[in-house]
RNA sequence: GGCGCAUUCGUCUAGGGGCCUAGGACGCCGCCCUCUCACGGCAGUAACACGGGUUCGAAUCCCGUAUGCGCUACCA
């Protein structure tokens, strides 16, 4: 099936014994990330949905972080990921640094709720203490495993006589708490795949309290959502087989049970959870390449949707009017490195000059290249990844954010229209456009290349001689007198163009020939042409 | 092992019984344009996982099988 189509709420209701749908008003979603490490592409996704979703249906959007993994959870990746979140352009109405109504926003804040829940399922009957030792548990297991059955827990403890419980309790007996599932089906609602169901015998009693009195994932949730009153969970597929243990316990405390979309994950090229064998993994990884911040936003958009060319430039706005989450499809994507490439080439080729300089000036500065222009040329020429995996602790090191100076600032204004064309990521500027920041030099490849075309020297004087003569020194003037050198020199074209080049930049490779002789100025392009005959 | 979810070109996808000799996009290949590299334009390559049904007719509905992923924890 096509998943996409929400029911309506006849047929939707007629499968349920309780109306599902929380509160009919306000929409109230979340996104609940670990704070084990930096925010995840995949992650991202997930948070994009959660923001676009709440906007979407005037509805708010809540950051919750789930550090019950204390040993795990460090504050320093909560403010990555909140620095992550914010650079993609999200924004949320309650969360740890934004208190709101339903403070706080930290599941170690919220220890005291747990229990006062607890408390309630206690005393409706809906858990009992389970004093069964991890080897006994183990022993079923393995029971279960040689006679090929499933294993759930058989629910030994779960009948335990009053004056046991009493007596091994008073005793200091370790035991967790179990919550006592009842038989029948749990049916939920996914709004990509409709009903989803499983049968309770599989699900099994399951510990929400452990032994050493902290609670477990599936209840911390439940009670997170009931008492921020989630009324949406969108969250990674990899939670679908947790949703009947945490429907049950909804149930059991009479709360209204939340709409759930259970978004596709994300992979790598080779069908594995997108990890860093697969290259960046990360925003900021992306951004370093000189990736633009709304084409990676919205290419994790489009994965898993139809793809229109008129969405690679749309804005959040856009997004938030546009993009329907319902129209996701329900299987796996795989992270396009090619594709995200294009499609950031397309988005700058639609920027205007003033913009695409600013871009420009931004990641330059960020990458070090007005400070060290030289060394980021010799990164840059090995690729993007290369540059970007040195400039990687730039966030925790500032220093190396160089503003260029007046002269830099300029030149790199004059290059925005001259490369634009030419990248498909910002570091695509430094091995085209990085020569004009530097005295002209020649590797031995370069200089050998320019010795061996037909008659360079003269090619060279012959330029300099008449750039310098040039009554206007524009574009138009430039390839006038271009254009005329071959017929004078008795010679092919593409040779002279290519000993001009050379000369000009030291590489083979450069924004076209007339421009860059009109941005470099008249004196240094006469200059750098007569230094570059002088050398043969 | 059990349960759940998934499966259309290499990749992202369109597709809701006849409009499908399966459409688009990226990639790749070729041509055109061209001062290099590109951009742009044009053309090409390439897929319904497999097997059974249902039907006049199936990529589409049903049943199996296979494969992948997830859950099956006193992880989240």
């Amino acid at each position: 099936m096509r998943g996409g189509r929400v029911p309506d709420a006849v047929s939707w209701a007629a499968m349920n014994e309780q109306p599902q749908q929380a509160a009919p008003g306000r929409v109230v979603v979340r996104f609940a990330p670990s704070p084990t490490g930096y925010l995840h592409l995949g992650s991202a996704r997930t948070g994009l949905y959660n923001y676009i979703f709440a906007r979407r249906h005037g509805g708010s959007f809540i950051l919750r972080i789930e550090d019950t993994d204390l040993s795990r959870s460090t504050d320093e990746a909560i403010l990555q990921i909140i620095g992550s979140m914010r650079e993609m352009g999200l924004d949320w109405d309650e969360g740890p640094e934004l208190p709101g109504p339903h403070a706080p926003y930290r599941q170690t804040e919220r220890r005291p709720i747990y229990h006062e829940y607890i408390q309630k399922l206690l005393a409706g009957g809906h858990l009992y203490p389970c004093f069964c030792t991890t080897e006994e548990l183990e022993a079923e297991r393995r029971a279960a495993q040689a006679e090929k059955r499933a294993w759930v827990y058989s629910g030994k403890c779960r009948a335990l006589p009053a004056e046991d419980v009493e007596r091994r309790q008073a005793a200091a007996e370790p035991f967790t708490l179990r919550m006592h599932v009842p038989p029948g089906k749990t049916v939920f609602h996914d709004m990509l795949r409709d009903a989803v169901e499983f049968d309770n015998d599989t699900i099994g009693d399951f510990i929400v309290q452990r032994s050493d009195g902290t609670i477990t994932y599936n209840l911390a949730v439940v009670v997170d959502d009931v008492t921020m009153g989630i009324t949406h969970v969108i969250r990674g597929d990899d939670h679908l087989s947790n949703t009947p243990k945490q429907v049950v316990i909804y149930k059991a405390l009479g709360a209204p049970v939340p709409e759930f979309l259970h978004m596709p994950l994300l992979f790598g090229t080779d069908k594995k959870k997108l990890s860093k064998r697969h290259g960046a993994t990360k925003l900021e990884q992306l951004t370093a390449m000189g990736y633009l911040v709304e084409v990676v936003r919205n290419y994790l958009c489009f994965l898993s949707t139809e793809f229109d060319e008129s969405m690679i430039t749309w804005t959040m706005d856009d997004l938030v009017e546009k993009f329907d989450v319902l129209k996701l499809g329900t299987s796996a994507s795989i992270f396009d490195p090619d594709k995200l490439r294009w499609m950031n080439g397309r988005f700058i080729r639609q920027l205007d000059d003033v913009a695409l300089g600013e871009r420009l000036e931004e990641y330059l500065a960020r990458v070090g290249f007005y400070g060290a222009s030289a060394a980021v040329e010799e990164l840059a020429k090995l690729g993007p990844e290369a540059l970007a995996a040195e400039v990687e602790g730039v966030e925790t090191a500032p220093a190396l954010l160089v503003a260029p100076d007046v002269e830099q600032e300029a030149l790199t204004r004059r290059l925005a229209p001259l490369v634009r064309e030419k990248m498909d990521v910002l570091a695509d500027f430094v091995p085209i456009a990085g020569w004009f920041f530097r005295p002209l030099a020649f590797s031995a490849e370069a200089a050998e290349r320019l010795a061996g075309t037909a008659a360079a020297a003269e090619t060279l004087r012959m330029a300099a001689a008449g750039l310098a003569e040039l009554e206007v020194y524009d574009v138009e003037h430039i390839e006038a007198l271009i254009r005329d050198l071959p017929a004078r020199l008795e010679a092919k074209p593409k040779p002279v163009f290519a000993a001009l080049r050379l000369g000009m930049s030291g590489q083979s490779i450069t924004p076209g020939l007339f421009e860059s002789l009109w941005v470099l100025g008249r004196d240094a392009a006469v200059e750098r042409l007569t230094t570059a005959a002088a050398l043969l």
